[in-house]
DNA sequence: CACCGGCACGAGAGCGCTCTCACGAGGGGA
DNA sequence: TCCCCTCGTGAGAGCGCTCTCGTGCCGGTG
């Protein structure tokens, strides 16, 4: 009989405003929460769009707003690590579900090397994002270096290598960190502490050392004999600790710079017969979900909240895409000791 | 007010068209590679476009085709699975790649829960996306059904449960692939396999068993007796190991249905002091690089190419996309043995 | 009573692109 | 010679949204 208009089609703010009674331009001020509204428009609107099962056309949006709605997520890191580490899944999850809880489409980005480098620029640099939040915590990467050049805004987690001067970046207090670890392990009684480093070609690992070493009071002689870099794997922590074990076999604690190297460290530990605790006290570092409470024993670690510095990173960078006062450009988050039975 | 977020002002298609002497339709053709232009037209577009470092709004050309340059890539996956398991790792690095190849956004969706599940559909059904890539190989997934009420091309890895009317997917033969490593057991003269199977709510892990199941031709009372399920994680191949040490002693060879349980698997072996290919044979499958040459000994493993099924997926949407005409909505993509010290 | 400022709202102009359609030039068949 | 295709091209109409302006109405002020 008579044709109908729209009734496939998904429907436009034109047919929220049409069955509201308003006009195209007051559909949108609802829409966009602007106060100028009369609260029977801002009603009728409301219905209209529930009615309709209204979906803004977000391409038609972007084009007018200069916005894309998209945010890159980069991670510059050497691909194993990517991959053995639960620390990084754990990262692209939080990622994930703070920008969706914002509305905010995340586009991953993985550089291993420097084909990947040159393919995130031009992606970064095509407008296909708003911003970006980047992990690079590499001594040498180049990604700070790109990212410089790019007229978009970027938050990082935690310190980048290179001048800091106009980064924005929120990360964690690792020196309080392992200050907090150290002297758990002291206040237990413990003599002879070793750590676990992580590789100390990242600030995050380097002031984790600098926690311990200062509450410690350890010379330049002592780090050397003291510590182990584990290189932030849980081989690698096995096998530091097992180094640790022959050069220093009186000690009685050991701070661990990751809980996945803690990992490895209490299995080497488990295989050279020492007791944990009562051997051997060990603390770890991040308190992951998946790994701190299910070691045997569970792990005595640092709390870093990866999800909330996520939170934090996005909330800086949507601040800085509405161009609203920043607070701080850098933000560092606290870190608390979490009592389980391995310390 | 209007300030302008990256005022160097972006070329448009305007000014490519105008500098090249041509008009914007002509340089649109150019663009979208229509034959209908001549040679000069071509080269002053091409020309135009370099010069001015032009970049197509991506935008603009959303709104009027209506396609976003996007697609989601949707992980329906208890939440431990995706962090301990490198196997998802190395998917989602695959998508990232192959999209990413292919000039199209990824936008990653984790649903780990029913909340993760409603968001996700709204998400999907919001127009964000022109398309799917779905991992939810678990029986009793929510998604498969969300996504079958949803206007959108899907395309599945492996075989999901409930119909499979009208689904399109790209699965492996894990059936052949248990064959393949069976059989090459047995050609080894081992009398007495077992197997380490995966969780058998998932087809791939199902059918690997079959696999193994027909190349050793085993009773229902067989199966009982001579498979543990290790829920595809590594500690989980490491008890089910222990388990079937103790329950067949005489064992002389494991077809373990992932390298990461298979992984565990040579942990209880060692453990158990059975030297490994020596006293038992071990085959594992995935050939994931990351595991099998890594352990010790090197693993032989059942090999599926898992960026290569990626890429299959990502090559079958875009044909869905763009109504190309579609040899088979289901592809199987073959397996092969990967000889290495392990048997 | 005239005036003015504030407020809610509508008209309409784009954002940068694709795609339809119409048009002129050139070539081949009648 | 004329007609009709074909082919390359340009003009222009949107796609669905935001945002600036202008307008009419209100209450408060002089």
């Amino acid at each position: 009989m008579s044709v109908q208009p729209h009734s496939s089609a998904r429907p436009t703010l034109e047919d929220v405003a049409a069955k509201a009674g308003v006009s195209r331009a007051t559909a949108s001020r609802v829409l966009n929460a602007s106060p100028r509204v009369s609260p029977e428009a801002h009603e009728a609107v409301t219905a209209a769009v529930v009615e309709l099962g209204y979906q803004p056309n977000h391409a038609a949006r972007a084009l007018v707003t200069r916005r894309t709605g998209a945010i890159a997520v980069v991670f510059s890191e050497p691909e194993p690590k990517i991959f053995d580490d639960p620390h990084f899944a754990w990262l692209i999850r939080s990622a994930a579900r703070s920008l969706s809880d914002v509305d905010v489409q995340m586009v991953l980005l993985l550089v291993h090397s420097p084909e990947d480098m040159a393919r995130a620029e031009r992606f970064l640099a095509g407008g296909h994002v708003d911003g970006a939040l980047m992990f690079a915590p590499h001594k040498g990467d180049q990604l700070p270096a790109v990212a410089r050049r790019l007229p978009l805004p970027v938050v990082y987690a935690g310190r980048p290598w290179g001048p800091l001067r106009g980064l924005h970046l929120v990360d964690h207090d690792n020196e309080g960190g392992g200050v907090l670890a150290t002297e758990h392990l002291i206040s237990l009684g413990r003599k002879r502490i070793v750590s676990v480093t992580g590789p100390l070609d990242e600030h995050s690992a380097m002031d984790r050392l600098t926690g311990w070493r200062s509450a410690v009071g350890a010379s330049e002689a002592d780090v050397a004999l003291l510590t182990e870099d584990g290189g932030f794997s849980r081989d690698g922590g096995k096998r530091a600790m097992a180094a640790l074990l022959a050069r220093v076999p009186d000690l009685d604690a050991v701070f661990v710079a990751s809980d996945l190297m803690a990992a490895g460290a209490l299995d080497a530990l488990r295989e050279a017969g020492r007791r944990v605790p009562e051997d051997v006290a060990v603390v770890g570092f991040d308190d992951h979900p998946m790994i701190a409470p299910h070691t045997s024993p569970p792990l005595t670690s640092v709390q870093q909240d990866t999800s909330n510095q996520v939170k934090h990173m996005v909330t800086h960078l949507l601040r800085l895409l509405r161009e609203e006062p920043i607070k701080a450009r850098r933000e560092v988050l606290p870190t608390v000791l979490v009592r389980r039975a391995s310390a």
